[in-house]
DNA sequence: ACCGGTTTTGACAACCATTCTCATTGCTGT
DNA sequence: ACAGCAATGAGAATGGTTGTCAAAACCGGT
């Protein structure tokens, strides 16, 4: 296991249930963003056998303790992924879903100043690139 | 009328009816986003009599020709507001919704950056940074 | 291993924002 | 006035997400 895996919050009242562990693994083994349907889906085909409820209460769990990171497509639908702990963003591929995590160090620090600027504070942010990635502009 | 006002696009088969006016009024009359249930409101307290599917067609209508803005709050409901026609990103209160309009030349260029060193063509990017705003904070 | 209490689950209903349908109405230009 | 296309409204349909609640799984203590 890499630190990069998700995981449940230790010493608390959570458990780790088979359902739980089905669905960090099915999150594991994916590597962009999907929506909770998609890895209800996944887990089926896996003889996993995880309620849909499950999955969904699972997922947000997870985001809570910020072990996955949440993104709404344009729809509205929100989508899942597994995530490394530190601070990041997104560059997606709009055609096939291929996701790269950047960091910006020069956003975080316009995101301070312009902050700071207008008096806010506790701040905040999302940033998610959206664009064609190099496979899908062939020709 | 200013150059912020959203307003329909010219020369096309699209009419200024009084509900898409009534819409657009509304808008103009609030410095924040929006649902489209809160503008639908806001109408008939007007007794601006516009149904809810033309409020949502309007706001659609208004999106794609980039009259207003679009922003999903976290549980994935689309809020609008009128913006002006450049390109910017928003500073947004999480307590009063209170919201400035702010430019990023770094951060563009980072986005720029970034995105060529992994590949990507015809990126876009939303960027919504949220915060607790001066008078807020109070206390 | 048994108990009591808590957590988790699953099936399904309920919710709610958004979109669709379609008959009716309103414009626009001739 | 007419023809034709655009727009509207009311309600139904859709679809993601959350709530309900009884049943099952689990934990620590005995």
């Amino acid at each position: 296991m890499t630190s990069t895996d998700p995981s449940l919050p230790p010493d608390t009242g959570v458990r780790p249930t088979r359902q739980r562990t089905a669905v960090i693994e099915a999150l594991a083994s994916v590597d962009d963003f999907r929506s909770a349907r998609d890895l209800h889906e996944l887990l089926e085909s896996r003889e996993a056998q995880v309620g849909l409820a499950t999955v969904y209460r699972t997922l947000q769990l997870l985001a809570e303790t910020g072990a996955v990171d949440v993104l709404r497509r344009e729809d509205g639908e929100a989508t899942y992924r597994r995530c490394s702990r530190h601070h990041h963003h997104h560059l997606v591929c709009r055609s096939c879903g291929a996701t790269v995590e950047v960091e910006g160090p020069a956003v975080e620090r316009w995101t301070e100043r312009v902050s700071a600027e207008h008096g806010f504070v506790d701040v905040s942010h999302t940033l998610e690139v959206f664009g064609t990635c190099g496979s899908c502009r062939g020709a």
